[in-house]
DNA sequence: GTCTATACGGGGATAGAC
DNA sequence: GTCTATCCCCGTATAGAC
């Protein structure tokens, strides 16, 4: 793997357990293994280097909810196979995690991958709750938009509530709490 | 207004904005028009203001919102009044932010206002679904416990979807969403 | 492409004077 | 209690050699 390659590696890690704030270049070409001015020949910067790192990690993380959205079976189980997929509770969410990062949300650059994944999200999920309105699935009252925002909403705050506890099991609790709402929605 | 005093707000401001890792000692100084060694005399150091600014910010959030859960009315109501009070939506969650930053979670006592501020909000949640099955208002169905892990997570997820857009308004989206199925679980 | 040298301000704190 | 001086390493680059 060469240089670039690894740098970028390096930052998507980086950011994801310290934010754009708490990433140096020096730790991103450490963690790299790659000198100084290997980092500044490829990049023009920290800023351009994570932009890189961020728009991986955003493609990265819509190809594993796919996958999730991807199981044989009705709305509510593919809406399931997405809230129960695997995941590092502790770490975070690599996208939702930037947006607690002031320099992140002042550059609109490094802000668009987090806003076009949490939309292509809503998005798909709005359209299962269609599907299983369709299918009598799903009480026809909900607001496929709304409601799929907020379960997007309990995935990224089940992270908070974990690592605050540094318990995985308080993200578990809150999606449980979601998916027995769900189901009361029954048609 | 003494510097200690000054020295803690500012403190909680800076946290709030950037984070721990993002507030630098100089930089509280300076809003709080506080020299050095006025800092350095009150406090051991970034830690301990830290701590003191966190705990203060986890005892203002709690009276906020004991404030909402104190209105008239029935579970529900106090439940929609929690949900929809005046929030700084674009600024986050000055509690459930700190969750994103490593040295915050990796420090007990930094992370301890953090999951007790939680527990308590998700124990009243709680208890006001309870009280609500009990006069028939929700269904028998619903596990209290899960279900308020749920209302928080929505809400501190709606906070990062809102920041992630830059738009107040995804935060409402998720608030709406969980609204309508609360109410769809009705006895 | 990668290395080393150099730069300058900031982060986080200690020491001692007033 | 607060001020100023001082410390040392880090953050974030730029410059030029190889």
């Amino acid at each position: 793997m060469d240089a670039k390659e690894r740098l970028i590696e390096a930052a998507q890690d980086l950011l994801w357990d310290r934010g754009y704030t708490g990433t140096s270049p020096k730790a991103i070409q450490q963690q790299a293994d790659a000198g100084q001015g290997s980092m500044y020949h490829h990049f023009a910067g920290k800023h351009e280097l994570a932009h890189a790192a961020i728009t991986r990690s955003a493609r990265q993380l819509r190809a594993e909810a796919e996958l999730a959205f991807g199981v044989e079976g009705a709305a509510m189980e593919k809406i399931g196979a997405y809230l129960t997929r695997q995941r590092d509770v502790l770490r975070g969410c690599r996208i939702g995690r930037l947006a607690a990062d002031p320099d992140i949300i002042a550059a609109a650059d490094l802000r668009e991958p987090l806003v076009s994944t949490f939309r292509w999200l809503e998005g798909e999920l709005a359209s299962l709750i269609e599907d299983g309105q369709a299918t009598g699935e799903f009480s026809a009252q909900l607001d496929p938009t709304t409601v799929a925002a907020a379960i997007v909403a309990t995935v990224q705050g089940g992270y908070v509530l974990a690592r605050a506890a540094a318990d995985p099991e308080q993200f578990d609790h809150a999606i449980s709490g979601l998916m027995t709402l769900l189901k009361g929605n029954a048609a």
